[in-house]
DNA sequence: GATAAAGTATACCGTTCTGTATACGTAAGA
DNA sequence: TCTTACGTATACAGAACGGTATACTTTATC
């Protein structure tokens, strides 16, 4: 119990940490001394900082992909709805205080060349979301979901990098005009 | 003369290992020591890492924009022809082996909450190529031509992403079917 | 050819990094 | 109650980090 409890934190400020100063910029030194803990607990939780950041990553995959699945499931809707519908979940992402990008982004910027394990576990964070963006193309009977999918993913993958770059949330409005307007003419 | 060849040569090998390995996980000493070149005069030229880092964004955004416009000038096309040929460029970024991503999106991740300065000049690299979309896009004379430079460059900075996270490099074709789909409809 | 700038080699400073060792406290289950 | 497992605090090892100092050598210019 005590044991979930701690690791839970770790991970918690772990995430938190990453996403602000990113991998390589923070220590875990600061991971365990925010985090209320030891660097000795740390390290008997998950072995070594990359066995931390595997950790960090799958949690993130997970919950990420649970809270897509359920607003996703929650009303009764079409599945063109449902694609727009992902557009707002990235309008309160991008609103929260807190917004730093995406850590599997992050993850393929700082560790493509040194770290396969890592690239590897982005890789398949950013290929689980099209699987999802694909089921929903896929009932709108579109003639060809799978690069209907890839191209709403394109818009979403955009518009987390211009959020960053200064333009306002509003560069949301235009992705979502966008993928309105690939539905249509698909 | 000789000041110029070192400090070329510096640029050049630190814009390779930053894309490499990114601007934390590269040392000062590694960048000295490929580029021929001891610590002292690296500093006497650009004073401090952030310094050095500084002069290689602006740079790799001088070239990528003469890049830019000398390719888009080059023939005679219409405008949407153009924005089109933006796809291709990036086509041929892509193939090439060594992609490692862009290195303003490296910047927006590791230096948003840190280095301010940095930040803003990677976000001054992602709005000059807006505004270069945006000449085009005004040009097709589209109803709403800053939504639509918008729109494009989502999917341009969403096929780095993408060809990143192991999509092959087809995921471009999808990024211009798109484009040509917006540029149809607007 | 003298002079002054700029480069080199090398060593160093203080800090921070990942990761480990030692020694002590605490909780729970047999 | 005793043991086992897990936590703490603290200190340290060894390397790498950004940045600087010293002393020698090259190079260009007048």
């Amino acid at each position: 119990m005590k044991n979930t409890k701690k690791n839970a934190a770790i991970l918690e400020n772990a995430n938190r940490l990453f996403e602000l100063q990113g991998f390589k910029g923070t220590g875990v030194d600061q991971i365990a001394a925010e985090s209320g803990v030891t660097k000795r607990t740390l390290y008997k939780h998950f072995g070594s900082k990359e066995g931390l950041i595997r950790a960090v990553l799958e949690a993130h995959e997970t919950s990420m992909m649970e809270r897509f699945r359920q607003d996703l499931a929650a009303s009764r809707m079409t599945a063109k709805e449902r694609i727009l519908l992902c557009f707002d979940l990235y309008r309160d992402w991008f609103e929260h205080t807190n917004f730093t990008g995406c850590i599997f982004i992050k993850t393929l910027n700082e560790f493509a060349n040194c770290t396969p394990a890592l690239n590897q576990q982005a890789q398949g964070a950013k290929w689980a979301l099209r699987e999802l963006i694909l089921e929903q193309t896929k009932s709108t009977r579109a003639t060809e979901p799978e690069q209907l999918a890839d191209q709403i993913q394109l818009l979403l993958e955009g518009s987390i990098i211009l959020a960053q770059s200064g333009r306002g949330v509003t560069i949301i409005d235009a992705a979502q005009e966008a993928a309105a307007q690939l539905l249509e003419g698909a």
